[in-house]
RNA sequence: GCGGGAGUAGCUCAAUUGGUUAGAGCGCCGCCCUGUCACGGCGGAGGUUGCGGGUUCAAGUCCCGUCUCUCGCGCCA
């Protein structure tokens, strides 16, 4: 018989069907026991009746079995009845049920129905986690959400373009993570920190128009809003200045959450704008929660910072773009650019969207000259052989008739944790690594063989296991 | 790299001033139960107290080291 979804069986009253899904609760009366079964459509109920052939099957199972039961849909009698439950007012009288696969039992409650669980152990089995009603949820918005993006970003003209996971290193900004080559022992190369490059270059590709939801990955510790690999709605326009990109971006946030969540509500339309310095005057830093009441899990407080400094000072002496060195200068202080004065007062023609006081998003509009470019990375301290080296290739592409261009790169995790009030991205990333950066369902990262090691050239200097 | 918190049964936790055989709830196993819906009742099994060392007549408890998880700072072009 053909399977039927949980969710039909409303309209299935007086048939006979096929029901496929796990066991989601067992309650054993002795002469009648009941189920509620599960699939990724729902819940509902189900009774094994005295003298039922499927009696004998139904003693033996337990919990998170997988099964596939026949049975007649009944409405339940008025005093049964489950008003505030799935299908409460439906029942599934058992006729046969086969057992697909048995299972055991659970290491911890994965329901959540009861106290909380430590979320190391909720790693370790993140595949039971996922069977939880709130991690389906999360991860069915998070789709949701990514095909909001999509769908407006293709009808606004946008092509999403794949750009490499394995690229040359620039040893600029956070650290990388290194693939070794093994055709060309003794070089590698690393992963994108973002496709920042890629995407500057499709605009001198002509396309104009560019998105990718972009895995990122960075080796720098991790926070509850931070993790190694990460994804971002990446995108890149050709001829726009700010304005452009600002006026494009906030409708599109609008209207997401206009379309997927219409019990929120936008604390100012448009939304405010704060000059990094105001920004850090006001609120003492660059991401200002500006919540009215921070206690209303709908109120969402976007906010635009611009104006950012073009370079900053490390604790080390030395100069850092404060963004990264592709950003172009505010018009105004182009000057003290050009003569390389007073450095740390340049802004940039940098931005920030804000929500609730996170980070949501980084953009600019770009450097698109040689000489530009090659001023920053001089007022950088970087070598002209170093610059060659390291950026040859963006300063060659430059010279051959590179539009105007700028973009933006909303990060996906954070939106779905504010959109669905989570604590932490972690929760809205099906296999999310630890703070220590560890998978620590299947223990990654491990040692590879001696074999592979060789294969790569590579000889380990490790110290002495305690 | 720095600082805070945590680690006792499968899970969540308790264990007085260092003192008897380390307990409870849930889960698991067995028996009972014809309308439950986190079913219920009775009984039972289950422990390297993260790991290593030290102090002591005696350590889950005190000391040292170490590992792990977690939060924050540094860091995050």
């Amino acid at each position: 018989m053909e399977r039927t979804r949980i969710v039909e069986l409303g309209s299935k009253v007086g048939q006979t069907v096929s029901v496929s899904g796990w066991v989601d609760v067992r309650r054993d009366q002795g002469k009648l026991v009941f189920f509620d079964f599960r699939d990724a459509s729902g819940y509902v109920q189900g009774v094994v009746l005295p003298g039922s052939p499927a009696m004998e099957t139904a003693k033996d199972i337990r919990n998170e079995y997988v099964v596939r039961v026949e049975g007649k849909v009944n409405k339940r009698p008025e005093k049964n009845a489950q008003a505030d439950k799935q299908n409460g007012d439906i029942e599934l009288e058992i006729l046969g049920i086969e057992i697909l696969n048995a299972s055991e039992p659970m290491p911890y409650d994965i329901t959540g129905d009861t106290l909380p669980v430590d979320e190391s152990v909720r790693l370790k089995y993140r595949y039971l986690d996922l069977r939880n009603p709130r991690m389906q949820r999360n991860l069915r918005m998070r789709d949701k959400i990514v095909s909001f993006f999509r769908d407006y970003m293709h009808a606004h003209g946008f092509v999403e373009v794949e750009t490499p996971l394995m690229m040359k290193g620039t040893p600029e900004g956070s650290r990388e993570y290194v693939v070794p080559s093994r055709l060309e022992p003794g070089k590698f190369y690393v992963l994108p920190q973002s496709p920042q490059q890629f995407k500057q270059l499709l605009m001198v590709g002509g396309l104009e128009k560019y998105f990718q939801i972009a895995r990122c990955m960075r080796d720098e510790d991790t926070r509850g809003d931070r993790q190694p690999e990460f994804t971002q709605l990446d995108f890149e326009m050709s001829f726009v200045e700010q304005e452009d990109v600002l006026s494009y971006t906030e409708p599109m946030f609008i209207e997401l959450v206009k379309a997927l969540y219409p019990e929120k509500h936008i604390t100012q339309i448009p939304f405010p704008r704060l000059t990094y310095a105001e920004s850090m005057g006001k609120h003492g830093n660059d991401k200002p929660d500006l919540r009215k009441d921070k206690n209303d899990p709908n109120e969402l407080a976007f906010a635009w910072v611009v104006d950012f400094p073009m370079f900053e000072k490390m604790d080390d002496g030395s100069i850092q773009a404060a963004h990264h060195p592709f950003c172009s200068v505010k018009p105004e202080d182009r000057e003290k650019f050009l003569k390389g004065e007073d450095l740390f007062s340049i802004r940039a023609n940098s931005y920030d969207l804000v929500l609730n006081g996170y980070e949501l998003s980084s953009g600019s509009i770009r450097i698109h000259t040689r000489e530009e470019q090659a001023q920053v990375f001089n007022l950088l301290n970087i070598s002209k052989e170093e610059q060659q080296a390291r950026f040859g290739h963006m300063l060659e592409a430059f010279t051959y008739g590179t539009p105007p261009h700028g973009g933006f790169a909303p990060g996906i995790d954070r939106i779905v944790m504010l959109l669905e009030n989570q604590p932490n991205i972690r929760e809205v990333i099906a296999f999310p690594k630890t703070g220590e950066g560890k998978d620590l369902m299947a223990g990654a990262p491990a040692s590879i063989s001696e074999q592979q090691l060789q294969e790569l050239s590579i000889k380990l200097d490790l110290p002495p296991a305690k």
